[in-house]
DNA sequence: GTAGATGTTCCAAATAATGGAACTTAGTTT
DNA sequence: AAACTAAGTTCCATTATTTGGAACATCTAC
Protein backbone atom coordinates (compact mmCIF):
# COMPACT_ATOMS: atom_id res chain seq x y z
CA UNK A 1 0.00 0.00 0.00
CA UNK A 2 1.05 3.18 -0.90
CA UNK A 3 -1.59 5.12 1.39
CA UNK A 4 -0.06 6.85 4.16
CA UNK A 5 -1.77 6.45 7.76
CA UNK A 6 -4.02 9.19 8.01
CA UNK A 7 -4.77 11.03 11.08
CA UNK A 8 -6.86 13.90 10.20
CA UNK A 9 -9.63 12.91 12.00
CA UNK A 10 -13.34 14.05 9.76
CA UNK A 11 -12.18 15.96 6.92
CA UNK A 12 -9.20 13.36 6.59
CA UNK A 13 -11.90 10.64 6.07
CA UNK A 14 -14.24 13.14 3.31
CA UNK A 15 -11.39 13.88 1.75
CA UNK A 16 -10.37 9.85 1.09
CA UNK A 17 -13.19 9.75 -0.28
CA UNK A 18 -12.85 12.33 -2.57
CA UNK A 19 -10.05 10.54 -4.31
CA UNK A 20 -11.86 7.76 -4.21
CA UNK A 21 -14.61 9.25 -5.99
CA UNK A 22 -11.70 10.36 -8.24
CA UNK A 23 -10.34 6.90 -8.99
CA UNK A 24 -12.88 6.24 -10.88
CA UNK A 25 -12.89 9.05 -13.67
CA UNK A 26 -16.47 8.53 -14.06
CA UNK A 27 -19.61 8.86 -12.60
CA UNK A 28 -20.04 6.27 -10.14
CA UNK A 29 -22.86 4.57 -8.11
CA UNK A 30 -23.24 4.47 -4.08
CA UNK A 31 -22.84 0.63 -3.68
CA UNK A 32 -19.50 0.88 -6.13
CA UNK A 33 -18.20 3.49 -3.94
CA UNK A 34 -19.03 0.90 -0.38
CA UNK A 35 -17.62 -1.86 -1.71
CA UNK A 36 -13.79 -0.53 -1.59
CA UNK A 37 -14.31 1.95 0.91
CA UNK A 38 -13.60 1.45 4.37
CA UNK A 39 -16.34 3.13 5.72
CA UNK A 40 -19.70 1.76 6.84
CA UNK A 41 -22.65 2.08 4.91
CA UNK A 42 -24.38 5.05 6.64
CA UNK A 43 -20.76 6.61 7.22
CA UNK A 44 -20.31 6.91 3.86
CA UNK A 45 -23.65 8.03 3.12
CA UNK A 46 -23.47 10.74 5.10
CA UNK A 47 -19.73 11.99 3.53
CA UNK A 48 -21.14 11.53 0.20
CA UNK A 49 -24.36 13.97 0.79
CA UNK A 50 -21.93 16.41 2.75
CA UNK A 51 -19.41 16.49 -0.06
CA UNK A 52 -22.34 16.92 -2.58
CA UNK A 53 -24.19 19.34 -0.30
CA UNK A 54 -20.83 21.60 -0.90
CA UNK A 55 -20.52 20.97 -4.75
CA UNK A 56 -16.80 18.97 -3.84
CA UNK A 57 -18.90 15.91 -5.68
CA UNK A 58 -22.06 16.13 -8.06
CA UNK A 59 -25.22 13.89 -8.00
CA UNK A 60 -26.99 12.73 -10.83
CA UNK A 61 -30.28 11.68 -9.56
CA UNK A 62 -31.26 10.32 -12.24
CA UNK A 63 -28.81 8.15 -12.82
CA UNK A 64 -28.01 7.76 -8.98
CA UNK A 65 -24.19 8.59 -9.84
CA UNK A 66 -21.60 10.30 -8.06
CA UNK A 67 -19.07 12.52 -9.65
CA UNK A 68 -16.40 15.22 -8.86
CA UNK A 69 -17.84 18.43 -8.52
CA UNK A 70 -17.22 21.67 -9.81
CA UNK A 71 -15.58 23.36 -7.70
CA UNK A 72 -13.28 21.62 -7.45
CA UNK A 73 -12.46 23.03 -10.82
CA UNK A 74 -12.97 26.66 -9.32
CA UNK A 75 -10.57 25.74 -6.53
CA UNK A 76 -7.67 24.74 -8.66
CA UNK A 77 -8.31 27.42 -10.85
CA UNK A 78 -6.57 29.05 -7.80
CA UNK A 79 -4.30 26.55 -6.57
CA UNK A 80 -3.06 26.19 -10.35
CA UNK A 81 -2.12 30.00 -10.23
CA UNK A 82 -0.58 31.16 -7.11
CA UNK A 83 0.73 27.84 -5.80
CA UNK A 84 2.08 25.92 -8.85
CA UNK A 85 5.36 26.83 -11.23
CA UNK A 86 3.07 27.51 -13.68
CA UNK A 87 2.62 30.80 -14.33
CA UNK A 88 6.52 31.73 -13.57
CA UNK A 89 7.54 29.12 -15.75
CA UNK A 90 4.99 30.51 -18.51
CA UNK A 91 8.03 32.54 -20.43
CA UNK A 92 10.75 30.30 -20.41
CA UNK A 93 8.99 27.19 -21.52
CA UNK A 94 7.93 29.03 -24.25
CA UNK A 95 11.28 30.24 -25.34
CA UNK A 96 12.12 26.23 -24.60
CA UNK A 97 9.58 24.98 -26.91
CA UNK A 98 10.60 27.35 -29.80
CA UNK A 99 14.11 25.93 -29.58
CA UNK A 100 13.76 22.64 -29.66
CA UNK A 101 10.23 21.85 -31.24
CA UNK A 102 9.04 19.22 -29.02
CA UNK A 103 6.53 18.18 -26.33
CA UNK A 104 7.37 19.88 -22.56
CA UNK A 105 5.99 19.54 -19.33
CA UNK A 106 6.37 21.12 -16.34
CA UNK A 107 5.72 18.58 -13.34
CA UNK A 108 5.65 18.74 -9.79
CA UNK A 109 5.50 16.15 -6.87
CA UNK A 110 2.42 15.54 -5.40
CA UNK A 111 1.96 12.19 -2.70
CA UNK A 112 4.90 11.10 -4.42
CA UNK A 113 3.52 10.99 -7.66
CA UNK A 114 4.54 13.39 -10.44
CA UNK A 115 1.58 15.94 -11.27
CA UNK A 116 1.84 17.64 -14.76
CA UNK A 117 1.01 21.55 -14.19
CA UNK A 118 1.70 22.83 -17.41
CA UNK A 119 2.62 21.21 -20.45
CA UNK A 120 3.34 22.83 -24.31
CA UNK A 121 3.27 20.70 -27.90
CA UNK A 122 4.49 21.79 -30.85
CA UNK A 123 1.96 20.55 -32.99
CA UNK A 124 -2.08 20.76 -31.57
CA UNK A 125 -3.74 23.42 -29.74
CA UNK A 126 -4.36 22.50 -25.98
CA UNK A 127 -6.52 23.68 -23.55
CA UNK A 128 -4.44 24.31 -19.57
CA UNK A 129 -6.91 22.60 -17.34
CA UNK A 130 -6.94 19.52 -19.67
CA UNK A 131 -3.86 17.99 -19.31
CA UNK A 132 -2.72 20.13 -16.42
CA UNK A 133 -3.46 17.73 -13.43
CA UNK A 134 -2.27 14.72 -14.66
CA UNK A 135 -0.73 12.26 -12.70
CA UNK A 136 2.05 9.87 -13.27
CA UNK A 137 4.15 7.54 -10.95
CA UNK A 138 7.51 8.84 -10.15
CA UNK A 139 9.90 5.88 -10.67
CA UNK A 140 9.01 5.56 -14.31
CA UNK A 141 9.33 8.95 -15.74
CA UNK A 142 11.86 11.54 -16.89
CA UNK A 143 10.15 14.56 -14.94
CA UNK A 144 10.11 12.25 -11.50
CA UNK A 145 13.68 10.68 -11.54
CA UNK A 146 14.98 14.16 -11.75
CA UNK A 147 12.94 15.64 -8.98
CA UNK A 148 13.93 12.36 -6.85
CA UNK A 149 17.46 12.68 -7.28
CA UNK A 150 17.68 16.06 -6.22
CA UNK A 151 15.55 15.49 -2.95
CA UNK A 152 16.85 15.70 0.56
CA UNK A 153 17.05 12.35 2.48
CA UNK A 154 13.94 12.46 4.43
CA UNK A 155 11.74 14.25 1.32
CA UNK A 156 13.04 10.92 -0.52
CA UNK A 157 12.66 8.58 1.79
CA UNK A 158 9.04 9.39 2.00
CA UNK A 159 8.40 9.58 -1.66
CA UNK A 160 10.34 6.15 -2.43
CA UNK A 161 7.82 4.45 0.31
CA UNK A 162 5.05 5.67 -1.94
CA UNK A 163 6.28 4.02 -4.68
CA UNK A 164 4.43 1.02 -6.23
CA UNK A 165 6.63 -0.38 -8.60
CA UNK A 166 4.67 -0.86 -11.40
CA UNK A 167 6.71 -2.40 -14.18
CA UNK A 168 5.27 -0.34 -17.31
CA UNK A 169 7.68 -2.07 -19.69
CA UNK A 170 10.81 -4.04 -19.84
CA UNK A 171 13.31 -1.15 -18.68
CA UNK A 172 11.30 0.47 -15.79
CA UNK A 173 12.72 0.22 -13.03
CA UNK A 174 11.29 -2.51 -10.54
CA UNK A 175 12.15 -1.89 -7.11
CA UNK A 176 14.07 0.79 -4.85
CA UNK A 177 17.58 -0.41 -5.27
CA UNK A 178 17.75 -0.27 -8.89
CA UNK A 179 16.31 3.54 -9.00
CA UNK A 180 18.36 4.47 -6.37
CA UNK A 181 21.45 3.17 -8.13
CA UNK A 182 20.54 5.54 -11.29
CA UNK A 183 20.66 8.62 -8.67
CA UNK A 184 24.16 9.22 -8.57
CA UNK A 185 24.36 9.50 -12.39
CA UNK A 186 21.44 11.83 -12.73
CA UNK A 187 23.08 14.30 -10.14
CA UNK A 188 26.39 13.97 -12.20
CA UNK A 189 25.17 15.05 -15.41
CA UNK A 190 21.82 17.26 -14.17
CA UNK A 191 19.54 15.20 -16.20
CA UNK A 192 17.18 12.57 -16.29
CA UNK A 193 16.65 10.46 -19.26
CA UNK A 194 13.23 8.46 -19.22
CA UNK A 195 14.59 5.33 -21.78
CA UNK A 196 11.15 4.04 -22.59
CA UNK A 197 10.42 2.94 -19.14
CA UNK A 198 6.47 4.35 -18.63
CA UNK A 199 5.48 3.72 -22.38
CA UNK A 200 7.31 2.42 -25.04
CA UNK A 201 8.12 4.52 -27.96
CA UNK A 202 8.12 6.93 -25.27
CA UNK A 203 11.45 8.95 -24.51
CA UNK A 204 12.46 12.04 -22.67
CA UNK A 205 15.47 14.04 -20.92
CA UNK A 206 14.16 16.07 -17.94
CA UNK A 207 15.66 18.22 -15.38
CA UNK A 208 15.32 19.39 -11.41
CA UNK A 209 14.07 22.83 -11.06
CA UNK A 210 16.51 23.77 -7.88
CA UNK A 211 16.12 27.16 -5.88
CA UNK A 212 19.06 28.94 -5.08
CA UNK A 213 19.07 26.97 -1.53
CA UNK A 214 19.15 23.99 -3.13
CA UNK A 215 15.45 22.49 -2.56
CA UNK A 216 13.81 20.53 -6.07
CA UNK A 217 10.49 22.16 -6.43
CA UNK A 218 9.89 20.60 -9.83
CA UNK A 219 11.02 19.67 -13.19
CA UNK A 220 10.52 19.87 -16.62
CA UNK A 221 10.86 18.06 -19.50
CA UNK A 222 11.42 17.59 -23.33
CA UNK A 223 9.38 14.27 -24.73
CA UNK A 224 9.35 12.73 -28.04
CA UNK A 225 8.93 9.34 -29.74
CA UNK A 226 11.72 6.54 -30.49
CA UNK A 227 10.53 7.07 -34.17
CA UNK A 228 11.40 10.55 -34.09
CA UNK A 229 14.41 11.06 -31.82
CA UNK A 230 17.29 8.87 -29.82
CA UNK A 231 18.56 9.50 -26.52
CA UNK A 232 21.33 10.97 -28.46
CA UNK A 233 18.63 13.67 -29.84
CA UNK A 234 17.60 14.30 -26.94
CA UNK A 235 20.95 14.85 -25.20
CA UNK A 236 21.73 17.81 -27.74
CA UNK A 237 18.70 19.69 -26.11
CA UNK A 238 20.65 19.55 -22.62
CA UNK A 239 21.94 22.93 -22.91
CA UNK A 240 18.38 24.38 -23.70
CA UNK A 241 16.64 22.31 -21.09
CA UNK A 242 19.41 22.88 -18.00
CA UNK A 243 19.02 27.01 -18.50
CA UNK A 244 15.52 27.07 -18.82
CA UNK A 245 15.12 24.88 -15.73
CA UNK A 246 18.04 27.55 -14.08
CA UNK A 247 15.64 30.91 -15.42
CA UNK A 248 12.84 28.99 -13.87
CA UNK A 249 14.67 28.25 -10.50
CA UNK A 250 16.19 31.65 -10.08
CA UNK A 251 12.55 33.04 -10.81
CA UNK A 252 10.76 30.67 -8.27
CA UNK A 253 13.66 31.62 -5.40
CA UNK A 254 13.21 35.58 -6.23
CA UNK A 255 9.29 35.63 -6.26
CA UNK A 256 7.75 37.45 -4.16
CA UNK A 257 3.97 37.40 -3.26
CA UNK A 258 2.06 40.77 -3.71
CA UNK A 259 2.87 42.75 -1.19
CA UNK A 260 -0.70 42.19 1.40
CA UNK A 261 -0.97 46.04 1.45
CA UNK B 1 -24.32 38.26 2.36
CA UNK B 2 -24.48 35.85 -0.50
CA UNK B 3 -23.22 33.23 1.71
CA UNK B 4 -26.13 30.41 2.39
CA UNK B 5 -26.34 28.77 5.78
CA UNK B 6 -23.55 25.97 6.06
CA UNK B 7 -24.95 22.78 7.87
CA UNK B 8 -22.31 20.51 6.72
CA UNK B 9 -20.40 20.46 10.33
CA UNK B 10 -16.76 19.69 10.32
CA UNK B 11 -15.69 18.70 6.36
CA UNK B 12 -17.79 22.09 6.10
CA UNK B 13 -15.85 24.25 8.03
CA UNK B 14 -13.22 22.94 7.04
CA UNK B 15 -13.80 23.93 2.63
CA UNK B 16 -14.74 26.98 4.14
CA UNK B 17 -11.65 27.72 5.01
CA UNK B 18 -10.49 26.41 1.70
CA UNK B 19 -12.42 29.27 -0.64
CA UNK B 20 -11.25 31.73 2.23
CA UNK B 21 -7.60 30.62 1.06
CA UNK B 22 -8.96 30.84 -2.60
CA UNK B 23 -10.21 34.08 -2.51
CA UNK B 24 -6.72 36.22 -2.10
CA UNK B 25 -5.04 34.30 -4.72
CA UNK B 26 -1.49 34.70 -3.04
CA UNK B 27 -0.03 33.05 -0.37
CA UNK B 28 -1.50 33.93 2.89
CA UNK B 29 -0.16 34.66 6.49
CA UNK B 30 -2.52 32.84 9.37
CA UNK B 31 -2.99 36.42 11.17
CA UNK B 32 -4.77 37.40 7.57
CA UNK B 33 -7.06 34.58 7.26
CA UNK B 34 -8.02 34.84 11.06
CA UNK B 35 -8.85 38.30 11.38
CA UNK B 36 -11.41 37.47 8.55
CA UNK B 37 -12.53 34.27 9.35
CA UNK B 38 -15.39 33.13 11.68
CA UNK B 39 -13.19 30.65 13.23
CA UNK B 40 -11.50 31.09 16.66
CA UNK B 41 -7.32 31.17 16.63
CA UNK B 42 -7.44 27.63 17.31
CA UNK B 43 -9.80 25.95 15.35
CA UNK B 44 -8.10 27.88 12.42
CA UNK B 45 -5.18 26.95 13.15
CA UNK B 46 -6.04 23.02 13.60
CA UNK B 47 -8.30 22.72 10.58
CA UNK B 48 -5.20 25.08 8.41
CA UNK B 49 -2.75 22.24 9.85
CA UNK B 50 -4.73 19.53 8.77
CA UNK B 51 -5.78 20.82 4.80
CA UNK B 52 -1.88 21.35 4.52
CA UNK B 53 -1.75 17.59 5.56
CA UNK B 54 -3.57 16.70 3.27
CA UNK B 55 -2.40 18.22 0.20
CA UNK B 56 -5.23 20.84 -0.19
CA UNK B 57 -3.22 23.51 1.53
CA UNK B 58 0.59 24.21 1.03
CA UNK B 59 2.89 25.75 3.46
CA UNK B 60 5.97 27.55 2.92
CA UNK B 61 7.97 27.87 6.45
CA UNK B 62 10.40 29.96 4.98
CA UNK B 63 7.80 32.99 4.06
CA UNK B 64 5.24 31.40 6.76
CA UNK B 65 2.21 31.32 4.21
CA UNK B 66 -0.37 29.22 3.25
CA UNK B 67 -1.16 28.65 -0.88
CA UNK B 68 -3.85 26.08 -2.34
CA UNK B 69 -2.03 22.98 -2.52
CA UNK B 70 -1.40 20.69 -5.64
CA UNK B 71 -4.17 17.68 -4.32
CA UNK B 72 -6.65 20.45 -5.94
CA UNK B 73 -4.95 20.27 -9.11
CA UNK B 74 -5.07 16.50 -9.34
CA UNK B 75 -8.62 16.41 -8.17
CA UNK B 76 -10.04 18.89 -10.35
CA UNK B 77 -8.18 17.36 -13.57
CA UNK B 78 -10.51 14.26 -12.60
CA UNK B 79 -13.71 16.74 -11.97
CA UNK B 80 -12.90 18.39 -15.35
CA UNK B 81 -12.88 15.32 -17.12
CA UNK B 82 -16.02 13.74 -15.82
CA UNK B 83 -17.74 16.13 -14.62
CA UNK B 84 -17.40 19.05 -16.78
CA UNK B 85 -19.21 19.36 -20.45
CA UNK B 86 -15.74 20.23 -22.04
CA UNK B 87 -14.78 16.89 -22.68
CA UNK B 88 -18.45 16.59 -24.23
CA UNK B 89 -18.61 20.13 -26.01
CA UNK B 90 -14.68 20.11 -27.68
CA UNK B 91 -15.08 19.21 -31.33
CA UNK B 92 -18.52 21.18 -31.25
CA UNK B 93 -16.18 24.38 -30.07
CA UNK B 94 -13.91 23.79 -32.23
CA UNK B 95 -15.79 23.58 -35.27
CA UNK B 96 -17.68 26.80 -33.57
CA UNK B 97 -14.07 28.94 -33.69
CA UNK B 98 -13.44 28.13 -36.96
CA UNK B 99 -16.78 29.31 -38.34
CA UNK B 100 -16.98 32.30 -36.06
CA UNK B 101 -12.91 33.15 -35.76
CA UNK B 102 -13.87 35.03 -32.26
CA UNK B 103 -13.12 33.79 -28.67
CA UNK B 104 -15.89 30.85 -27.53
CA UNK B 105 -16.54 30.44 -24.23
CA UNK B 106 -18.42 26.82 -22.38
CA UNK B 107 -19.65 28.13 -18.86
CA UNK B 108 -21.29 26.36 -16.24
CA UNK B 109 -23.09 27.25 -13.40
CA UNK B 110 -21.38 26.79 -9.70
CA UNK B 111 -22.81 28.33 -6.63
CA UNK B 112 -24.27 30.85 -8.41
CA UNK B 113 -21.63 32.28 -10.18
CA UNK B 114 -20.77 31.53 -14.29
CA UNK B 115 -17.30 28.88 -13.87
CA UNK B 116 -15.69 29.02 -17.42
CA UNK B 117 -14.72 25.17 -17.87
CA UNK B 118 -13.42 25.39 -21.53
CA UNK B 119 -12.56 28.39 -24.24
CA UNK B 120 -10.88 28.49 -27.80
CA UNK B 121 -9.88 31.75 -28.77
CA UNK B 122 -8.53 32.75 -32.50
CA UNK B 123 -6.10 35.62 -31.52
CA UNK B 124 -3.83 35.73 -28.79
CA UNK B 125 -4.35 39.55 -28.61
CA UNK B 126 -7.41 39.44 -27.39
CA UNK B 127 -6.87 37.94 -23.85
CA UNK B 128 -10.15 37.48 -21.48
CA UNK B 129 -9.81 37.08 -18.17
CA UNK B 130 -11.62 34.10 -18.33
CA UNK B 131 -9.73 30.69 -18.52
CA UNK B 132 -11.02 27.00 -17.66
CA UNK B 133 -11.72 27.39 -13.68
CA UNK B 134 -12.10 31.39 -14.07
CA UNK B 135 -15.47 32.36 -12.26
CA UNK B 136 -17.10 35.61 -13.00
CA UNK B 137 -20.63 36.80 -11.77
CA UNK B 138 -23.79 35.81 -13.84
CA UNK B 139 -25.94 38.83 -13.36
CA UNK B 140 -23.41 40.67 -16.13
CA UNK B 141 -22.35 38.01 -18.35
CA UNK B 142 -23.53 36.52 -21.81
CA UNK B 143 -22.99 33.36 -20.49
CA UNK B 144 -24.90 33.96 -17.26
CA UNK B 145 -27.91 35.32 -18.03
CA UNK B 146 -28.44 32.63 -20.89
CA UNK B 147 -28.35 29.97 -17.83
CA UNK B 148 -30.27 31.72 -15.18
CA UNK B 149 -33.04 32.78 -17.83
CA UNK B 150 -33.50 29.10 -18.64
CA UNK B 151 -33.28 27.41 -14.54
CA UNK B 152 -36.46 26.19 -13.56
CA UNK B 153 -38.10 28.52 -10.62
CA UNK B 154 -36.72 27.14 -7.56
CA UNK B 155 -32.79 26.78 -8.83
CA UNK B 156 -33.44 30.13 -9.83
CA UNK B 157 -34.55 31.45 -6.95
CA UNK B 158 -31.61 30.01 -4.82
CA UNK B 159 -29.28 31.51 -7.69
CA UNK B 160 -30.86 34.87 -7.92
CA UNK B 161 -30.17 34.76 -3.82
CA UNK B 162 -26.89 34.41 -4.76
CA UNK B 163 -26.41 37.36 -6.85
CA UNK B 164 -24.74 40.71 -4.93
CA UNK B 165 -25.44 43.10 -8.08
CA UNK B 166 -22.27 44.84 -7.75
CA UNK B 167 -22.40 47.54 -11.11
CA UNK B 168 -19.02 46.69 -12.66
CA UNK B 169 -20.19 48.97 -15.63
CA UNK B 170 -23.11 52.01 -16.69
CA UNK B 171 -25.05 48.96 -18.20
CA UNK B 172 -24.77 46.37 -15.39
CA UNK B 173 -28.41 45.22 -13.96
CA UNK B 174 -28.33 46.85 -10.54
CA UNK B 175 -31.18 44.39 -8.98
CA UNK B 176 -32.91 41.53 -9.27
CA UNK B 177 -36.30 42.93 -10.94
CA UNK B 178 -33.99 45.05 -14.04
CA UNK B 179 -32.21 41.25 -14.21
CA UNK B 180 -35.62 39.21 -14.46
CA UNK B 181 -37.01 41.85 -16.63
CA UNK B 182 -34.46 40.94 -19.53
CA UNK B 183 -35.14 37.24 -19.23
CA UNK B 184 -38.49 37.23 -21.55
CA UNK B 185 -36.59 38.38 -24.30
CA UNK B 186 -33.61 35.60 -23.77
CA UNK B 187 -36.42 33.12 -23.92
CA UNK B 188 -37.82 34.66 -26.80
CA UNK B 189 -34.67 35.16 -28.81
CA UNK B 190 -32.62 32.19 -27.52
CA UNK B 191 -29.38 33.98 -27.26
CA UNK B 192 -28.21 36.62 -24.81
CA UNK B 193 -26.08 39.70 -25.09
CA UNK B 194 -23.30 41.27 -22.57
CA UNK B 195 -23.94 44.97 -23.62
CA UNK B 196 -20.59 45.95 -22.19
CA UNK B 197 -22.19 44.57 -18.61
CA UNK B 198 -19.07 43.37 -17.01
CA UNK B 199 -16.32 45.23 -18.57
CA UNK B 200 -15.87 48.34 -20.68
CA UNK B 201 -15.77 47.20 -24.53
CA UNK B 202 -16.10 43.82 -24.21
CA UNK B 203 -19.32 42.29 -25.66
CA UNK B 204 -20.84 38.70 -26.34
CA UNK B 205 -23.82 36.72 -27.29
CA UNK B 206 -24.66 33.50 -25.41
CA UNK B 207 -26.69 30.97 -25.81
CA UNK B 208 -27.91 28.07 -23.06
CA UNK B 209 -27.11 24.27 -23.23
CA UNK B 210 -30.38 22.59 -22.65
CA UNK B 211 -31.08 18.63 -22.09
CA UNK B 212 -33.63 17.23 -24.33
CA UNK B 213 -36.08 17.51 -20.90
CA UNK B 214 -35.52 21.12 -20.59
CA UNK B 215 -33.00 21.18 -18.29
CA UNK B 216 -30.35 24.52 -18.21
CA UNK B 217 -26.44 22.47 -17.97
CA UNK B 218 -24.22 25.35 -19.54
CA UNK B 219 -24.33 28.04 -21.85
CA UNK B 220 -21.90 28.63 -24.66
CA UNK B 221 -20.59 32.65 -25.67
CA UNK B 222 -19.00 34.19 -28.87
CA UNK B 223 -16.82 37.49 -27.07
CA UNK B 224 -15.45 40.43 -28.60
CA UNK B 225 -14.26 43.79 -28.23
CA UNK B 226 -16.53 46.64 -29.43
CA UNK B 227 -13.42 47.98 -31.56
CA UNK B 228 -13.93 44.82 -33.78
CA UNK B 229 -17.79 44.06 -33.46
CA UNK B 230 -20.81 45.53 -32.91
CA UNK B 231 -23.71 44.04 -31.36
CA UNK B 232 -25.29 43.10 -34.45
CA UNK B 233 -22.31 42.56 -35.81
CA UNK B 234 -22.48 39.24 -32.80
CA UNK B 235 -26.06 38.74 -34.09
CA UNK B 236 -25.30 37.30 -37.57
CA UNK B 237 -23.49 34.42 -35.65
CA UNK B 238 -26.32 33.13 -33.77
CA UNK B 239 -27.32 30.70 -36.15
CA UNK B 240 -23.68 28.74 -35.79
CA UNK B 241 -23.80 29.32 -32.11
CA UNK B 242 -27.33 27.52 -31.50
CA UNK B 243 -26.11 24.98 -33.82
CA UNK B 244 -23.74 24.31 -31.74
CA UNK B 245 -25.15 24.66 -28.29
CA UNK B 246 -28.08 22.26 -29.84
CA UNK B 247 -25.56 19.78 -30.55
CA UNK B 248 -24.13 19.88 -27.09
CA UNK B 249 -26.97 19.55 -25.45
CA UNK B 250 -28.07 16.52 -27.76
CA UNK B 251 -24.73 15.20 -26.71
CA UNK B 252 -25.09 15.95 -23.29
CA UNK B 253 -28.36 14.35 -23.20
CA UNK B 254 -27.40 11.01 -24.80
CA UNK B 255 -23.83 10.60 -23.06
CA UNK B 256 -23.97 7.16 -21.16
CA UNK B 257 -20.72 6.85 -18.42
CA UNK B 258 -18.85 4.03 -19.46
CA UNK B 259 -20.67 0.77 -17.76
CA UNK B 260 -19.46 -0.33 -14.58
CA UNK B 261 -18.74 -3.97 -15.44
C1' DG C 1 -46.13 -11.36 -5.42
C1' DT C 2 -41.90 -12.27 -3.55
C1' DA C 3 -36.78 -12.31 -3.17
C1' DG C 4 -32.79 -9.79 -3.39
C1' DA C 5 -30.22 -5.84 -3.83
C1' DT C 6 -29.64 -1.06 -3.24
C1' DG C 7 -30.38 3.15 -0.96
C1' DT C 8 -31.98 5.95 3.29
C1' DT C 9 -32.95 7.08 8.11
C1' DC C 10 -32.53 6.62 13.29
C1' DC C 11 -30.39 7.21 17.65
C1' DA C 12 -27.62 6.04 21.87
C1' DA C 13 -22.70 5.45 22.47
C1' DA C 14 -18.15 6.71 21.25
C1' DT C 15 -15.21 9.96 19.58
C1' DA C 16 -13.48 14.01 17.84
C1' DA C 17 -13.85 19.01 17.63
C1' DT C 18 -13.88 23.09 20.38
C1' DG C 19 -11.89 27.45 22.09
C1' DG C 20 -10.28 30.13 26.22
C1' DA C 21 -6.19 30.77 28.01
C1' DA C 22 -1.48 30.08 28.72
C1' DC C 23 2.78 29.72 26.45
C1' DT C 24 6.58 30.42 23.02
C1' DT C 25 8.89 32.81 19.64
C1' DA C 26 9.98 36.82 16.61
C1' DG C 27 10.16 41.53 15.92
C1' DT C 28 10.19 46.31 17.65
C1' DT C 29 10.76 50.09 20.86
C1' DT C 30 12.69 52.61 24.68
C1' DA D 1 19.43 44.76 26.79
C1' DA D 2 15.30 44.78 29.03
C1' DA D 3 10.48 45.61 28.15
C1' DC D 4 6.89 45.59 25.18
C1' DT D 5 3.97 43.94 21.32
C1' DA D 6 2.31 40.97 17.94
C1' DA D 7 2.21 36.45 15.74
C1' DG D 8 2.05 31.73 16.06
C1' DT D 9 1.54 27.32 18.76
C1' DT D 10 0.01 24.09 22.35
C1' DC D 11 -2.99 22.40 26.17
C1' DC D 12 -7.05 20.13 27.93
C1' DA D 13 -11.60 19.83 30.21
C1' DT D 14 -15.99 20.64 28.12
C1' DT D 15 -19.15 20.23 24.43
C1' DA D 16 -20.96 18.87 20.21
C1' DT D 17 -20.45 15.93 16.37
C1' DT D 18 -19.54 11.90 14.29
C1' DT D 19 -20.33 7.08 14.33
C1' DG D 20 -22.34 2.66 12.66
C1' DG D 21 -25.46 -1.28 13.65
C1' DA D 22 -29.73 -2.13 12.56
C1' DA D 23 -34.25 -1.22 11.00
C1' DC D 24 -36.71 0.71 7.29
C1' DA D 25 -37.80 2.02 2.48
C1' DT D 26 -37.47 1.61 -2.34
C1' DC D 27 -36.43 -0.41 -6.57
C1' DT D 28 -35.62 -4.53 -9.82
C1' DA D 29 -36.13 -8.94 -11.62
C1' DC D 30 -38.45 -13.09 -12.16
Amino acid sequence: MAQTVKKDGTVGKALEILDLVATFNRPVRFSELLSISEQPKATLYRFLQTLTNQGMLSYDEDRQVYSMGLRLVRLAHSAWQSASLAPLASEMLDILEEEVGETIHLAQMENGQVLFVDKRRSSVLFETLAQAGRIAPAHCTGVGKAILAFMAPERLERALKQQAFVPYTASTHKDRESLIAEFDTIRAEGVAFDREEHERGIISIAAPILLNNGKVVGSVSIATTTSRHSLKDLETFKPQLLQATKAIGDAATTWQFPSPK
